[in-house]
RNA sequence: GGGCCGGUAGCUCAGUUGGUUAGAGCGUCCGCCUGAUAAGCGGGAGGUCAGAAGUUCAAAUCUUCUUCGGCCCA
């Protein structure tokens, strides 16, 4: 116990915490850590799940941080946190990675594979980094129950989900229908936006304006036709209706003898500059309901959107004024377009198929003509109608098949959607119950994305992922089931395979007769896989395979009462956690009616989202503030960077550079300061504690002085201890790590070692006065205790490696977090004074003027002098005198006599100034005027209001009655003395050396020498030295006076030698006034 | 194009309900200390609080616009 650590934790902070993990994997520390809070109040944390088929980067350390220091926190608080960890293993990118390995491209080569060997190459790729990420997690000190983490791909993982789509389904809220997607034609298949993004190229193609006579306008409308523009005329045929923006005002105009209406600024472009002629004006939304003529009433296509309304004018905002004539012709092929009609009630009709083919007979184009080839034709056929006012051709970058070169075209494919809109109202409702941190995001980009919700597309036409459990009537398409579970489908089929797994293509095969009544034909799987995204937000419940199992289990860890992931999550993870959950919870009532579940009890779920508290953190970006990318070659290893700072140091910085939700930069230079700056000074201040701890031979076990038997600055440190771990406290519980860490590092390095310790230090060896020196033991035992509790969540390993030195019992781990409240917690240093906080405020200040002082007349603070004269503006409102630490103000500027100066001196020019904070409310305009008469009241008003005795001033015509707390008094200066001021507290500092200061002065000097002496001699503190010296006359006399002093200090038995014969081992010094020090020690073996 | 966030000293960041002279650390210059010593401490210089307008007795803080950067969405 009490090693020395400082050293060797700076010098190799890697080796230091290599060696706790060790003592940790040996004690099997996270099992301790459940195992002691097993019974304890849960706290819930979730941990978002990452694909480990890529390596871990040093940003995942700064989410993963953040989630570590909560749980570790709230351990402390004596709660249960089971860090249960999980897999996402699904997805688009995994399939692409595979298909990269095995060398093939694209669905059909998929297939030509064989999904079963691609599915098994999916499965094996998912883990490719495991064991990187686990090592990363380890050593980081992120601990996470990797041993039975939960895996999406997992079969019991697999039936909840299946579990909670039959839920959906069971509330009519699955349904078939149809999403826009790009599609390739060729290929038969729609494609992935990354895919897309690989394949433009820029084509020309026809860009026409069009016209769509209005019937039954009103107004300067009447007998008008609106135009609209397209550069999809193979779109046209299936024109549903047209769009306009409610807001915008647009022109009828009058051309080539029709009246159109368009935006006024798009005329011309239309009609040429003098084509035309403004007529009247109409706003959107009175053209909003009109009906039009269609272009080609003959034709008829395959119906994609049920509705009863046709030809229309709809209204959107969507509609831009930038492109076009601010008329949008609508048709189902595009997204927009298929949402609003589908809202709109409107029917959807498509002339060109799957193969990018006309599907129907259109004027003079044959059915199978490639929808490329329509255009012209149907140009010329509009033309032929009279409804084509302009064409032109139009150079544009266009999507294509980035592996076939076939332009693609937006596309409504079969979907299955969950009707999440049907309950929108309630996921908005309980986004208010959610804390988030910033609440912005809660409000803002979170609450924006609720209110504009749209049903979730769920299906994708792919291979790995958890196949959508819905069996179709190849008969009838309208007769179809959403399969519960696995026992269920068993059940219909008539028995699973043995070791059933329910990845494609096994469950493809499994078909069935209907089970409807009066229906017949065969039950087959849709193609589909799930969102991924389902798979993680079902999390939940599918870690636990609940209901099948752990249904108490799931109840008690339900919801979250934390979760934490970066921004990019908002419409990912937080919206699918919130969107189940809300929906099951809040939605399904039918499900928890009956308070159990095939015979079996399910306790209710607590109604509302799967987490009350988010944080959410920001992107991790280079030291230029570039973002990582392997391409710049900008990343960081982090396992790297962990074994040259020691993970303490960058989970420190991390989590104080900004706000959590705001990028921040990774700079190694920061991080080093870190560890020299606030981790440093907190194993020093260990080093100096345990060193005399050491020397001293003090026991920690034996009785302490009481509170009231320390000494004022015992208190005041224990005092702004408590105030610190309050703060930490609060600062953790309102998720905002960051202030707790500014909290910590001010008590660490400006209270406790640049004050506490450096105006203590002499007591901890001074055994002449055994109170004080227990006292000081004591506190700083007690502050110590505390600072090394409230470092371990952040910097889990340092903390530790303090607290088992310092002989603390297991782990600090599984102590309790400081609290501020005396009592609880096992904080020893008890409730706060503020009182005594208070009046130390002014001796900081008072020291630091001082400090100024003798700096700006030149005098070193080791020549003592004799008077400080101090003054503290309003020191009677004080709670409590700064007298009490008028001993550390001495000291610390080594002067002889503190004289306080108050009420009245006659050499202290005062003047007033407005307090604008009480003032200002009263005051309003005339509070210039107001604060300009203060400063001019006479000092003896001044110290009248500071008495108590209020006055009035008369601005305006109007009175206004002052007390003491609106006027500042403020302390100009300080007739002969050297002064100085910070507005509240003023000192004067007396210069004049008399001969006795001047002589104490270099005894100090001499003091100094043979200190450094010792020291460059290699001496330990308490080695006994034989001194002998020579030098300047004057010095016999500094040597007659203070010698005794000096022997003592530096631990000289036999006092200073005067010799005239000294070695050539004699050291030379040089002393103030051109005086000569020789000095010669020998150590005295003991 | 829409939504959200950010711009404070050379660099990294604080800045409480609007209130007196906008603060730290690093860097830089100067100095100090020595029973924590290959450490530590202090002081000085350094700011048009991105820009503009507005509200107010008073704006880094509230409002609007502009600009630059980031993220998400289209």
């Amino acid at each position: 116990m009490f090693e020395p650590v400082s050293r060797a934790y700076l010098d190799g902070p890697d080796a230091f915490e290599r060696e706790i993990l060790g003592q940790w994997e040996a004690e099997d520390h996270l099992a301790c850590t459940l195992k002691a809070r097993r019974d304890a109040e849960p706290f819930v944390f979730y941990e978002g799940p990452p694909t480990a088929n890529g390596k871990p980067g040093i940003h995942h350390v700064f989410a993963r941080t953040l989630k570590d220091a909560a749980c570790r926190f709230w351990t402390m608080r004596g709660r249960k946190v089971l860090r249960k960890a999980g897999w996402d293993t699904h997805g688009l990118p995994v399939e692409l990675e595979v298909e990269k390995q095995l060398g093939i491209s694209g669905k059909p080569d998929i297939e030509k594979h064989g999904i079963a060997d691609f599915n098994e190459a999916c499965c094996n790729s998912v883990f490719t980094y495991k064991a990187l990420w686990e090592e990363l997690s380890q050593r980081s000190g992120y601990l996470l129950d990797y041993d039975d983490p939960y895996i999406t791909y997992e079969k019991n993982y697999i039936e909840s989900v299946w579990f909670l789509l039959s839920r959906f389904a069971k509330n009519d809220l699955l349904y078939r229908g149809s999403k826009v997607l790009p599609w390739c034609g060729r290929c038969g298949t729609g494609l992935s936006s990354h895919e897309v993004g690989q394949g433009y190229q820029d084509i020309d193609d026809p860009s026409v304006w069009i016209s769509f006579p209005l019937i039954d306008a009103s107004g300067d409308a009447a007998g008008a036709a609106l135009v609209a523009w397209t550069t999809t005329p193979w779109t046209l045929p299936s024109n549903m209706a047209a769009c306009v923006h409610p807001d915008f005002e647009y022109a009828v105009v009058e051309a080539e003898g029709q009246k159109y209406v368009l935006l006024e600024k798009k005329a011309s472009e239309v009609f040429g500059e003098e084509g035309y002629a403004v007529v009247g004006s109409v706003r959107g939304s009175e053209l909003a309901g009109l009906a039009y003529e269609s272009l080609f009433p003959e034709v008829e296509g395959r119906v994609v959107l049920e509705g009863d309304r046709r030809h229309v004018v709809l209204a959107d905002d969507f509609v831009s004024n930038e492109d076009g004539t601010g008329i949008v012709h609508l048709a189902p092929y595009g997204a927009d377009d298929f949402r609003l009609a589908q809202r709109e009630g409107v029917r959807g009709t498509l002339v060109v198929g799957e193969d990018a083919k006309t599907i129907v007979p259109i004027y003079e184009v044959e059915v199978g003509t490639f929808f490329r080839d329509a255009n012209k034709p149907l140009g010329d056929a509009l033309k032929e109608r009279g409804r084509l006012i302009k064409r032109q051709q139009y150079r544009h970058s266009y999507p294509h098949c980035w592996r076939c070169d076939t332009p693609l075209i937006y596309f409504p494919a079969p979907a299955w959607f969950l009707r999440t809109t049907h309950y929108k109202d309630r996921m908005v409702e309980q986004n208010r119950e959610i804390r988030w941190a910033p609440p912005e995001i809660g409000s803002g980009r979170f609450g924006e994305w609720l209110e504009n919700n749209i049903d979730w597309a769920l299906s994708r036409d792919r291979y790995w992922g958890t196949p959508l459990p819905v069996w179709v009537n190849e008969n009838d398409s309208e007769d179809w089931i959403c399969v519960e579970s696995f026992a269920e489908l068993s059940e219909l089929s008539g028995g699973l395979p043995g070791n059933f797994d329910p990845h494609r293509p096994v469950v493809d095969a499994i078909t069935f007769p209907t089970p409807t009544p009066g229906k017949t034909g065969t039950m087959r799987r849709t193609n589909a896989v799930i969102d991924c995204w389902f798979d993680s937000g079902a999390m939940p419940y599918a870690q636990y395979h609940w209901p099948f199992e752990n249904r108490e289990l799931v109840a008690e860890q339900f919801p979250a009462d934390f979760i934490c992931e970066g921004l990019d999550q908002t419409r990912g993870w937080f919206y699918t956690l919130h969107a189940i959950s809300t929906f099951l919870t809040c939605v399904d009532d039918q499900l928890w009616e009956s308070g159990e579940l095939h015979g079996q009890p399910l306790p209710r779920l607590d109604a509302g989202s799967a987490y009350k508290s988010c944080m959410v953190n920001g992107l991790l970006l280079d030291k230029d503030g570039q973002k990582m990318s392997k391409r710049l070659g900008n990343t960081v290893d982090p396992i790297k960077a962990i074994a040259d700072h020691g993970v303490d140091s960058i989970r420190w910085s991390l989590l104080t550079g900004g706000a959590t939700h705001l990028n921040r930069r990774y700079d190694d230079r920061v991080i080093s300061e870190v560890r020299r700056r606030v981790l440093g000074t907190i194993t020093a201040s260990y080093d100096f504690y345990a060193l005399y701890v050491r020397t001293e031979g003090w026991d920690p076990c034996a009785d302490r002085p009481t509170r009231s038997e320390r000494e004022p600055l015992d208190r005041w440190i224990l005092s702004r201890t408590a105030a610190c771990a309050e703060e930490c406290v609060a600062a953790f519980e309102s998720l905002e790590p960051g202030r707790a860490l500014r909290a910590l590092e001010g008590l660490v390095v400006d209270e406790l070692s640049n004050w506490y310790i450096r105006r203590s230090r002499r007591r901890f060896w001074d055994s002449d006065q055994p109170v004080s020196q227990a006292s000081a033991f004591a506190t700083l035992d007690e502050v110590l205790d505390a600072v090394v509790r409230m470092l371990a969540p952040v910097a889990p390993f340092l903390a530790e490696g303090l607290w088992r030195r310092m002989g603390r019992g297991s782990s600090v781990h599984l102590s309790e977090f400081p609290e501020p409240t005396a009592g609880r917690g096992g904080l020893a240093v008890g409730d706060r004074d503020k009182a005594l906080e208070s009046a130390m405020g002014p001796i900081l200040r008072a020291a630091s003027l001082g400090r100024a002082v003798r700096e700006r007349v030149q005098i070193r603070v080791r020549q003592p002098l004799g008077e400080l004269l101090v003054h503290i503006g309003g020191e009677a409102k004080l709670p409590a005198s700064p007298r009490a630490y008028e001993d550390a103000l001495r000291d610390e500027l080594n002067i002889k006599r503190v004289t306080w100066i108050e009420g009245t001196p006659d050499f202290l020019q005062v003047r007033g100034k407005a307090n604008f904070k009480t003032l200002g409310r009263r005051a309003g305009k005339q509070m210039k005027a107001l604060a300009a008469a203060i400063t001019e009241l006479s000092a003896t008003t001044l110290f009248a209001l500071q008495a108590g005795k209020p006055c009035a001033l008369e601005i305006d015509g109007i009175s206004f009655e002052l007390s003491g707390e609106d006027v500042l008094v403020e302390t100009v200066s300080v007739e002969g003395l050297e002064a100085s001021s910070d507005g509240q507290v003023t000192i004067g500092l007396r210069t004049e050396l008399t001969p006795e200061l001047e002589r104490e002065g270099l005894a100090r000097e001499i003091l100094n020498r043979v200190q450094t002496l010792r020291k460059d001699s290699g001496f330990e503190v308490s080695d006994r030295i034989a001194l002998q010296w020579g030098g300047s006359a004057d010095l016999v006399r500094v040597v007659d006076e203070h010698g005794a002093w000096i022997a003592a200090e530096v631990l000289a038995p036999e006092g200073l030698q005067l010799s005239k014969g000294l070695s050539d081992a004699a050291k030379k010094y040089e002393l103030p006034g051109d005086r000569e020090l020789i000095l010669e020690i020998e150590k005295i073996p003991s």
